[in-house]
DNA sequence: GTGAAAGCGCTAACAC
DNA sequence: GTGTTAGCGCTTTCAC
């Protein structure tokens, strides 16, 4: 049993095993070998020693690290890990890891973090980035790929979700119902996503020449519970929250004041969260494809990875779920 | 303006900047240099090349990586990004980040998976692992720490939550309202939380004279919408579930099925997720303190890092919280 | 205080 | 087919 207290290198392998260092590491690449004797007396060595090769050395040789970096406004949002989800299996299937971080809503934060995992990673993914547009064009150098986020006409690639047609179509239904004044839970004023929510909020209910009322809330139930009295006060028939946690707190916060949902108000989400559909009443939801995004996300990096530079762009449309949480307004 | 089409390295920098290397190096890392000159040179040449250092270089280097790999068995589902942020914010105050994997319920993904990351990583959080002990005692050797898994005797690190304890608290407080008769709807086989509820729901049943009846369920809602009708025809007055999703499935299918909850049946959950207060009825659950779970294990991780090999076991109290969802069995 | 050079652990030319 | 050796890009002694 031989003394080593250090780590073992491939060094320490090729000495146990009496042969170069090259040899170790064809054996254990399955490069072309044939000496049977010593693929054993290597593989043996290997054991013995509880050889594990440096993934840095590897990566350092190799010129990548098959390691993408992805930068999330909060980790504990679902809509983030579902985004993560879909990323993860995308790059898992292309053999890349995920190297995650937290920004913690912090445009700062958020900078620091790019600076740090450019330097590790071969692509970075950003969620919903919260930093300024000439900020993202620093780093757009480096493959990078935005989420939920306009880019201007910048070099950057970007994939995201038709928000502004996804709220122009809750409009819609909800004015089909007769809904006349239309109150918005709105989400995180650093929200490009809730930016265009707004905005299609905006110009769809003025073209159907309906009010509408818009009340800070955010993105959490208790964001969403607190807010809502503002917009029963100023008399709305149906309120739709920035995401569907903000309305799963608005709805309790209805149940409470007694309202019957949707016979006295009705109440529409974004994400179709999974939940929704469980809810009392089950939740009429804008659906979006967050997984998807983040699948046609990891296309996109791979693509600037691959073909060295090509940017692209990615919408993905919206789907209504009527559901029983929306209904005729009030004669 | 310098030509260099491959991704410019210290050298070039130094060529531009006509010093040396080192130089390079300390002006970059902030080291004494004191001719302003030459540190001038150097940042000019950097800036202007769009130079970044090589993170692989650096790690290779510096013996360490300050990354420590996660594997978790389904990025989607709540509870772990609850675990993951914790660790995560634990992680980033001492400036190392996540690399995070996903199993996706599969042992031996969780074991390929393991294998790769600890090539990369400094060390390794395995949440939930599905994977045998004697695996484990193989990976044992790196640092390693565990989350809501039982290690045996194994010399490996380990934070959870006291699930056992959790149930049986559970368990009385029906008693206390008279059931006789609980219903469990069971959450994944490999899930080793799950064996320890069953256990615990067992014990405490068996010495209160309560009768048991268990479903296996699964861990998303639709599993609990799925597994609600064999309780009900086993006549279970109450009924708890693996998880919060779980229960929330099964409301929604006792409200279908006209119960009213919880005068026609109880229900109670695990995990006490966000949503859980604002349901209608707001839910009774037993609180897990999965973020700190995540906390707890980067100091268990951080102390084998640093004090080489201590490893140690953190179980943190679980927290009934009883709401609106459980009441009186039916005289 | 600055430069030359060794070396982190590995892979891949290139010799033999 | 196997061994020798030159790097991958960086930091850090060690001379000067």
């Amino acid at each position: 049993m031989p003394e080593v207290t250090r780590r073992p290198t491939i060094v320490d392998v090729a000495r146990v095993a009496r042969v170069s260092t090259a040899t170790v590491s064809r054996v254990l690449n399955g490069r072309r070998v044939t000496d049977p004797e010593l693929i054993r007396r290597v593989r043996l060595a290997a054991a013995e020693l509880h050889y594990r090769p440096s993934g840095t050395a590897r990566n350092l040789q190799a010129g990548v690290t098959r390691l993408i970096g992805v930068v999330v406004p909060d980790l504990r949002n679902p809509s983030f890990s579902e985004l993560l989800g879909g990323l993860a299996d995308a790059t898992a299937a292309q053999d890349h890891r995920l190297l995650v971080a937290d920004a913690k809503e912090s445009p700062d934060e958020e900078r620091t973090l790019i600076q740090e995992l450019a330097l590790h990673c071969d692509g970075l993914v950003l969620c919903s980035p919260r930093l300024a547009l000439d900020d993202l064009a620093r780093f757009g150098r480096g493959p990078l790929v935005c989420t939920n986020r306009s880019v201007g006409d910048l070099p950057i690639s970007s994939a995201g979700v038709d928000s502004y047609a996804g709220m122009a179509e809750v409009v819609r239904h909800l004015a089909g119902l007769g809904h006349r004044h239309i109150g918005y839970l709105a989400g995180p004023p650093t929200s490009w996503s809730d930016a265009e929510r707004q905005r299609a909020l905006g110009d769809t209910a003025a073209g159907l020449r309906i009010r509408v009322t818009v009340e800070p809330a955010g993105s959490t139930s208790d964001d969403g519970y607190r807010a809502l009295p503002a917009l029963v006060a100023a008399g709305v028939s149906a309120v739709v929250a920035f995401n569907d946690l903000v309305a799963i707190g608005s709805l309790a916060r209805m149940r409470e004041r007694g309202f019957d949902v949707p016979g006295d108000i009705s109440l529409a989400g974004f994400d179709d969260i999974p939940v929704a559909q469980f809810l009392a009443p089950p939740l009429t939801t804008v659906r979006l494809p967050t997984e998807e995004v983040g699948r046609r996300a990891w296309d996109l990096l791979w693509n600037q990875l691959t073909k060295a530079g090509r940017t692209g762009t990615v919408r993905l449309p919206t789907e209504l779920v009527v559901r029983a949480s929306t209904g005729a307004a009030r004669a």
